[in-house]
DNA sequence: CTGAAAGCGCTTACAG
DNA sequence: CTGAAAGCGCTTACAG
């Protein structure tokens, strides 16, 4: 037996040729399309199966107008809180047959420009425009691409499809943990005060106080940067005030970090004399202070796979109601 | 004036009837091929200009036999390491209107050949396989892949072309810094020695020490774990001979950073009782110690670049030595 | 139930 | 110098 062409993949043409049908036969029996008779199109399989035809889907989408395939922007590679969501859309997509293009753009409108108009001549399906600030939009206006877009941890038109955890439910549980633990005098220290999500969260957390009818403390909320040494020099400003908090939600694990190494200088026993809850469950800093660090979980991979989701749904011409979608984040107990 | 399709994009079939000649002289002009009257090409370039021509990459494809796609494997989604290789392969790429696949297969076999078999019927080019670990082979094989195949940071077969730093140059550049300053009794604590890059950087630190002469210590080298929490009681351990440090090489950067912790506690001057250089130059560690560290880089993006553009050489058949190619690292002098 | 024909949007020999 | 034709590998009406 020889191959009908020389070197090549298989085709749709060997497979029709060796199982004596043509290929608009062969093609309706792989895709389950049409009607014939059962013998017919298991006997196509069969062979198709012996000849391991797959099927080029560059052809295929030529015709289709699909191409099985969505563009991922993002500006932020290096950073941890896109590649979650880079995995959970890859993740959430693979199923359906589709993959994933990757660029990243860093804060360049040209680089962006260039790598959107490639995806865009390889005629993705979609686009996932994803950042690591959710009140920053990418550098590049997505309002005339001619494929739906969805946008993930950062800031969409308002009439696009936005998909952000909830940061004020996020805030909530711990807050609310802390209380539950005993806490009554709870601090909140976190980042950069101009950052959206730390207003939300600083809102969040005096809401839940005073829904439990706990006094918000003197110091109330010590806005700072993301950093460790932040979090180490505002328990040295809490503790020069006389009334001490019992109970501490840092606005990120590594201001937790620092708040627990200073709680630690201090003598001041985690959990026992202050509780510390942190915000994001970055694994490699959440597990590695002493004690362990409750912290609050952003669920991106979940964020990632239902933006996939979304914007295969929307490819499809489902409706889908536009706006701010809000993801709830879960609080993950450890020993602090 | 019409435009000839309808709804559509716009086509090649479009530019050559508003220019008054044939879809083949069209792509000619296009594409800078064949000969013509340059008159005839310009007027064309305006025209497709005009019309915001884009020509369809599946389209061209198909009778090219080059999809300008690439897919990127990885098992490690989460980590910081494969992060920039990926940004470099993407970064290096573009420049020829090369696109990324990117997924992630974590360790699951199936998983892994399902991505790889969407990718391969999507035409992929080229594979890039990249990992965490230079002594681990992603979960599966690419022997059979009939396209070219590029190894960066994970363990690739002997015959293959393989990306890595090149760790003992790190390592020596890190210890010949240490020397350098002045350092005389130089301690190194590190990682797991089932790592082989803790091996590697081991061998080399001795290397380095004997070669300028330079008793090794009594310690010599201490394995542990990659963690804050290993550098801290390395520390101690070291603390507890008679003779102590005046430099220590760290195996990465959170050892690095719990060997500071502990050094400030024991009130040990940085750099001047004792200097410390990392390993990794992982930024949000690296700039968040108290003094800042001293480390080395292992250039990922550039490797990653490297990768991309050694897989479009062997894709336009180019021969290419075969085996392991090792990246220079580079000291990256902060004030540790 | 099955096949011939046309077409997706390009490019590439081959004629003229 | 330019164009008609064939082809890349599929799918989709349309006939029969």
């Amino acid at each position: 037996m020889t191959d009908a062409n020389v070197g090549g993949r298989v085709t749709i043409y060997d497979v029709a040729s060796k199982a004596g049908v043509s290929t608009a036969t062969a093609s309706k029996a792989l895709n389950d399309t049409g009607r014939m008779a059962a013998e017919t199109r298991a006997r196509i399989r069969r062979v198709a199966e012996e000849l391991g035809f797959r099927p080029n889907a560059l052809a295929r989408s030529l015709t289709s107008k699909r191409s099985f395939t969505v563009g991922l922007l993002t500006d932020d590679i290096y950073g941890r809180f896109t590649l979650p969501v880079m995995a959970g859309v890859s993740e959430g997509l693979i199923d359906q047959g589709v993959s994933v293009f990757l660029c990243s753009v860093g804060g360049d409108p040209a680089l962006a420009r260039i790598h959107l108009d490639a995806m865009l001549d390889k005629q993705v399906d979609g686009i996932i425009a994803t950042g690591k600030r959710v009140d920053r939009p990418l550098p590049i206006d997505f309002s005339a691409v001619p494929v739906p877009v969805v946008y993930v941890l950062t800031e969409g038109p308002a009439e696009a499809i936005t998909l952000v955890p909830d940061e004020r439910q996020g805030a909530r549980e711990a807050v609310r943990h802390l209380i539950q633990r005993g806490c009554r005098r709870i601090a909140h220290i976190t980042g950069p005060e101009h950052f959206l999500v730390v207003r939300e969260r600083a809102l969040s957390y005096r809401q839940t106080l005073e829904a439990a009818d706990l006094r918000v403390p003197a110091a109330d909320v010590l806005y700072g940067t993301w950093s460790e040494h932040w979090g180490h020099e505002a328990v040295a400003r809490l503790w020069s005030f006389d009334e001490r908090p019992d109970g501490i939600f840092c606005g990120n694990d590594q201001i937790a970090r620092g708040v627990m190494d200073a709680l630690r200088e201090r003598g001041a026993a985690i959990p026992h004399d202050v509780a510390v809850v942190g915000f994001d469950n970055w694994e490699i800093v959440a597990e590695e202070t002493r004690p362990p660090l409750t912290t609050i979980d952003m669920n991106l991979k979940e964020l990632g796979r239902q933006a996939g989701l979304t914007l295969v749904r929307l490819v499809n011409g489902e409706e889908i109601e536009k706006g701010l979608l809000q993801l709830p984040c879960k609080l993950v107990v450890r020993s602090s």
